[in-house]
DNA sequence: TTGCAATCTCTACAAGAGTAAAGTAATATT
DNA sequence: AATATTACTTTACTCTTGTAGAGATTGCAA
């Protein structure tokens, strides 16, 4: 599984987040969804969503006279591409600066720090437990 | 100080990042010294370092007839913009879910994870100070 | 001075993203 | 059936980014 690198717009990340929630859905679904957020017309919520079918980011099925869209892409993927975007273009590509960055940048709580430590403990156990099975 | 956030293209990093390292600079220099990446001519990179100019990304100084060009924001305030366009988009604005993806992903390794946790510890540390003095 | 080399300016074009109006088809309502 | 409503299709316009050629300028070398 050769997993592409997905670099999606503002506008297809809209999308696809309301598709995720609601999969399958049909696209005036989708535009009613949006409705708060965007102040998108019926047409350009259509013309996004055929846009992203072609692109492979989206599907199509027609049952009967419905058109239902489900996505193409999980929310992993696209998560991950949009941070190796970031790692790659910002970071050189090194992950561990990257982090270093977040650490830094003074946007973290106590709260949070706890979270975070709590998290790398446990990867701690798992990684040693993996190399030693 | 009210830091706009920056999100730059691909195009623009490659250029920002020659110039931060070579600051001052003039164009054809930046082209020569991005010849091997990328295979944009004089024209195209001129061409984009002045849109630049424009955008408030980078700054142009005549000295006689020589152009120099420097850039208008800081590699921080680029790393700044890259991670917040990644968080806001992709983890909804939450810091540790970013987190938690990047550590859950990727490959790093136990010394990679040490430091991190001691970046955690003098973070913690840090913050500490500063909310009690 | 004449001309080449380097550099700059102007102009342009294609692709993609955002945006949507208009026209058409299909379904539902009275 | 006639009309209203809903959904879909076609077409198109604008802005930005990537890309670059052609012509104007300037300054140095012969």
């Amino acid at each position: 599984m050769t997993q592409k690198n997905y670099e999606l717009t503002e506008g297809e990340w809209a999308i696809l987040t309301t598709v995720w929630e609601n999969e399958p859905c049909a696209a005036p679904s989708v535009q009613e969804e949006l409705a708060g957020r965007k102040k998108w017309t019926y047409s350009t919520v259509k013309t996004m969503m055929d846009r992203m079918v072609s692109k492979g980011l989206l599907k199509k099925e027609r049952i009967r006279n419905l058109f239902l869209y489900r996505s193409a892409i999980t929310k992993k993927q696209a998560q991950s591409g949009e941070v190796m975007r970031a790692v790659k273009r910002a970071f050189d590509g090194a992950f561990t600066p990257m982090m270093q960055f977040l650490l830094d940048s003074d946007t973290l709580s106590q709260q949070q720090l706890d979270e975070l430590e709590a998290l790398i403990k446990k990867k701690r156990t798992q990684e040693r437990a993996a190399s030693q099975k």
